[in-house]
DNA sequence: CTGAAAGCGCTTACAG
DNA sequence: CTGAAAGCGCTTACAG
């Protein structure tokens, strides 16, 4: 049985005065001596008095709830945006409502409108590849990549490259090879273009798994990179890294004392592998805050730009470098090459 | 801008009728002639009415909303929880609040009750160990073990560490260690009670590995175990299972060919390791769908159990056996102990 | 500084 | 089968 929580009446009742100025003396909007208002909000305080949201909402319009969207719930970054979100939703006051957009774009819109019908105030939207979102009745807040036009804040990708980059130059990589899954995406050619600008004087090369038949990802085998020379392994994610590394170690590669490999968005099993997993991490919280807050000003201001994608400033944040285990000084090459002391697979095995 | 919907009455002045029949026959509670239905309908159609979810909740007191309350969004399960729950929810016609209880009691807690004031009907916990949940005014439905007190739905864990200990002694391990790393955990304890009792046979070790000293991971050497001629390894999650593997490559024992290693609950990277995790995954579909039907029911019902955790049945779903490569037959010992071939990490790495 | 009154958009007894 | 009317619990001009 629900219990009825108590309402402003009983309160304005309790201290015969009108629930109006109840209303005003707990909004805090002034208009009311100090020496009620503190009263009125002992009593609400005494009787457990909580708003009802719905007669408020259905009063000023506002439901104080934000949607969440995102391109597929399952996704593995998946916990740390909603966590972040959830977050600053909390701290600014908003409810978050959670809406899966199954894979397809049709079950985007279709996500995108229920959330609206539901009376979102606005809503914060990861969008689906190169996916643009129609004008919906309401602010939103998209997170993307810098370089996605409509994109309102996000981590600066191409930084974040520069600096896994930057960190195998150091370590004296001579060959490195830069691997992504899908070349349309935006943010994994950013990541991949700035490690290749802070490798301009190493030897890179760049390969598509999309390219390759299917099943794509069990037909890329890092052994015959290692064995033309490679001793980095840069990835556009956590995921890829893992099966890197664990293909290598798998044929008696050692990392990093043999090659280094590297991933991104420090996922929760970054740090559980052994060696640990050089990544490189998004400021979650700080993306999240953001977005929230120029969420908010839009939906406070009443949101008049024609279009309603929101703006923030700044529009990027930057990505940390967690440098770990799985990467380490290019192995040396004293007198013989060290490609020809590799263990083959099957004599580790037998 | 918030572009104002059509209303009730727009429809009900437009076929020059009063909102109380356009009222019902939207919400299809007879009442109302067939002939008239239908033409309401097709211009409620037209106008793309749809119902203010604020005036409908203060009206009926009913919001349409469940809340969703996690241990920790961070929680590498949360991704398939949260899928399943929401899909569940939205077939169930329900919108999906979320809250993280941010690892602390007292957060679940006030997260708990910042969804009842926002006015959910109902909600799905995923407790933190132990926690029982305090009287809330709606329904509540808990996932958690079938051997937890109050527990709604939830897999069989028994059930799937019989599974696994099944597969091994099958596979002909003789010698098996058994990995925990928190021994108040239900769930963990019967996982790991089912895969003994299928192990009946064989010898079994068990760790906690919450026992050792800090940091307790990376304290934990299963070499020293292998050596001591146990040829499977048995966790209670993938993350653990992940670890064990990778630790076990690095130092040059193959797997599955030397060792095996099996974990729980398929995470999104148990099949992008190579060689691919041996998992036994929940049905999280069924467990969602369970949960939110008795919900839903308990919500429809006016929820008059004084205790207001609802009950389903079945109360628990098998779990079912992934296969992968990381789990093989047990090594053969043909004269001499395969252990003394183990190459030493100094060598591998030199 | 305080209060009386209207109204947000529905649903639901209750009459007819 | 259909309609007039009340009311869910707030907030907000508007008076006083």
């Amino acid at each position: 049985m629900k219990q009825r929580p108590p309402k402003l009446t009983e309160i304005a009742d309790r201290l015969d005065i009108s629930t109006a100025t109840v209303s005003n003396a707990l909004s805090g909007k002034g208009r009311v001596s100090a020496e009620l208002a503190k009263r009125i909000k002992q009593t609400a305080e005494e009787l457990g008095y909580v708003p009802s949201v719905s007669a408020r909402a259905l009063r000023t319009g506002m439901t104080g709830v934000i949607g969440l969207v995102l391109p597929d719930i399952g996704n593995p970054l998946f916990p740390q945006i909603a966590q972040a979100i959830e977050n600053a939703a909390t701290d600014a006051g908003f409810g978050v409502l959670i809406a899966d957009s199954r894979g397809s774009i049709k079950a985007q819109t279709e996500a995108i409108r229920h959330l609206r019908d539901r009376g979102v105030d606005g809503m914060i939207v990861v969008p689906r590849r190169g996916t643009r979102v129609a004008n919906i009745g309401c602010p939103v807040a998209m997170i993307d990549s810098p370089s996605t036009p409509g994109n309102t804040v996000s981590a600066d990708h191409w930084g974040g490259g520069w600096l896994i980059g930057e960190h195998l130059q150091k370590l004296g990589h001579r060959k490195v090879l830069l691997i992504g899954n899908n070349r349309d995406s935006i943010v994994q050619n950013d990541r991949l273009g700035g490690a290749r600008a802070a490798l301009a004087d190493v030897t890179t090369e760049q390969v598509w798994l999309d390219s390759l038949s299917l099943p794509s990802a069990s037909a890329f085998d890092p052994l015959s990179w290692y064995r033309a020379g490679f001793t980095a392994f840069v990835t556009v994610s956590d995921l890829q890294a893992l099966r890197v590394l664990t293909h290598l170690q798998n044929a008696g590669i050692t990392v990093p004392a043999m090659a280094s490999v590297s991933g991104f968005d420090d996922l929760m099993f970054a740090s559980a592998v052994i060696p640990a997993l050089t990544t490189v991490r998004m400021d979650m919280p700080a993306v999240a805050g953001i977005a929230i807050n120029a969420l908010k000003q839009a939906i406070e201001a009443g949101s008049t730009s024609p279009d309603q994608t929101v703006r923030a400033s700044p529009d990027r944040v930057p990505m940390t470098l967690a440098a770990r285990r799985s990467t380490g000084p290019a192995p040396q090459e004293e007198g013989e090459n060290p490609l020809f002391q590799i263990p083959s697979e099957g004599e580790l095995k037998s």
